[in-house]
This record gives structure tokens, sequence and C-alpha cells, in this order.
DNA sequence: TTGTTTAAAAGAATATAATTCTTTTACGAG
DNA sequence: CTCGTAAAAGAATTATATTCTTTTAAACAA
């Protein structure tokens, strides 16, 4: 069981990265290849986990979810059971694509996606504030997005 | 040319988004139809630019970019032609993942992607204070990532 | 050097899914 | 009603994924 990834294994991965429909043909091709080591590559770094899933990118402005919200939360109660509660409430609520525990002058930082403004204010309003022990509440509001992808860059690591 | 998303299409799209290489025929039976329609919807969807790419999404750890960075950034100086020299420099930085203008207690939030906290030294140092005009930097280190998804929400646009 | 082993790649054959095409159904307008 | 339209169903075809067998290349021991 090799546990690394040689150029040709990450060259395959900025290619499903960008593209996860492209043929194993046409990526065979690319790499100067035929597809069957292609094929069996890929399925090696799925049956590893390196690749976790394959997804489609929707246009989040164009469905109507035009606003992106970064909210910074500090707590004031930080016993261990009340943490997992407040984790637990937060990620189940689907405006929030992320959350992440975080060093520096917040607790948290959550990652939202909402309508507009107001979707956004009522879930500060119905959803958030509800939750217990809360203390500091900081909002960014993205105005605009110049870069956001997932497609994590590979050159580091070989 | 109709520009609204039905119950079916929203169906698709949340199942899509989970896992894109489903196939016309198990989503057709999931949501009791024929793969026809499915597929036509699908091609639409795609057409119409709700759904922008289909990508592999990767295990940042496994891969061995362990660390999460958001980076809050202020500027000294706002002239128009600055602000795109800026972000255009810090969009072609690959750990770079995210670049937002926001308001708020900062004028740029970064999210980073990066193997640790040298590399992450290394791209403070090396890169982002080499850029003029910079004023407050301040950096929020993910301890921990609860959940992290680009799954958007579409219940709320129905 | 030569023979042997192993892992990866190539090439061919098969199975599965995508795609296209034709027919049928459901529904609204006149 | 019945005509026209759009969506869905079903069948046929094409393209791709997947499997299997053969070949090549590299590593190593004799």
């Amino acid at each position: 069981m090799s546990n690394t990834l040689d150029k040709i294994d990450t060259q395959i991965l900025d290619i499903l990265q960008t593209d996860s429909n492209r043929t194993t043909k046409s990526i065979a091709t690319e790499l100067g290849m035929t597809t069957s080591p292609i094929f069996e590559r890929i399925k090696k770094l799925e049956k590893e986990g390196y690749i976790k899933k394959y997804v489609a990118v929707l246009d989040n402005k164009k469905i109507g979810l035009k606003l992106t919200v970064f909210i910074g939360i500090t707590l004031q109660g930080h016993t261990r059971s009340y943490l997992e509660k407040f984790v637990k409430e937060i990620n189940n609520f689907p405006e929030v694509v992320e959350c992440h525990r975080v060093s520096g002058n917040f607790d948290y930082l959550l990652k939202l996606v909402v309508e507009d403004i107001e979707a956004y204010e009522t879930f500060i309003i119905t959803k958030l504030t509800l939750l217990p022990y809360l203390g500091n509440v900081q909002s960014l509001i993205a105005l605009s997005t110049s870069k956001e992808t997932n497609k994590i860059d590979l050159s580091a690591v070989l």
C-alpha cells in the first residue's frame, strides 16, 4: 500500500478538481497515457480517500442566494458540553456552509450563504441570537468576491 | 425561456450537489420519473448556468494541507487602481482559495489552505507583507472545522 | 550480463450509462 | 371538444466506464 502521490496523481487531481466530468480518455491523452492506468489511478485515489466526492458547483447568485456573510462569534460560557451543543445547532442551520473553531479574536467563524440582507437579519434574530451564552457577534458582509474555489494547490505537497 | 426552478429542478440540484456521479437513471428512480426528462432538465440547468461545473472534492488533510486560515486585511491607501492590483496579486496566490471584499472591520477577508503553520508564516512573510499599502492584518487560524460544504440551501428559493 | 520478479501500462473486449430520436401523454387556449 | 405545445416516456444508438489479458519496463539476484 503505497501512500504517496506522484506527479501523475497530482496532475490527475488537478484536472478533476477543475472538471470532474472529463473522460478518462481525454485525461489520458492530455497526460500522454492510455485509459487503463488513468482509470486505475483514479479508482485508487477514490478508494484511499484522497478524493472524497464529486459534486456539482452551483451559481449562488443565479439561484437567488446573493449574499455571503462571515460571522465571528465569541461565547461567554465555555463548558465542553455546551460547546458541543452549540456547534451541533450551528451545523444544522442550512444557511451555514462553514463553521470553524478558531484562535484569534473569535471563538468561532461561520460562513453563510443567504438570499439577501433580510434573510441574513432573519437568521441573526430567529436563529443565532436564540442560542444561549452568546458573547460578541461580528459580521463581515461580502460586498464582492474575486476568488472562491475549493481547488487546493497540490504543488506544495509533491 | 423559462427562468424559474420548480420543485423537481431543486431536487435534482440537491442530489447533484451531494453526488454528481449519480446516474440519470438512479436520480429518475428516486424522483419517480424516467431518465429522459431528468437528463434534459440537467442539460438545461447546465446550459442556463445554474450548474457552473462539476468538480472532485479532495481531502485536504489527507493530501497534506492541514491548515485553514482566515486573514482579515485593511488597506491604507484606497485608490481604485491600487485595489485592483492588490486583488489581482492576491488571487494569483495558489494557497488563497477565497478573497472577499467585505464591509465591517476589514477591507478584505481571505481564506487560505496550506500545509502547516510554517507554510502559513512563509506566505505572510514572502508574499502578503510584500504588498504595499497593507494596513492591519489579523489571522484567524482554524483549530477545527465542524462544517465545510459548498452545498447551498435551495429550500429558501423555491 | 542474463534471467526472474513485480508493478505499471497498453490494448482488446465487455458492460454500463449517456445521449439521441420517436412516440405518447397531459394540459391550456381558442 | 380539438388543436397546439411542452413535458415525459420508451426505444435505439453512441460513447464511456470497466474489466480482463497481454506487454513493457524497472529492480534485483545469480
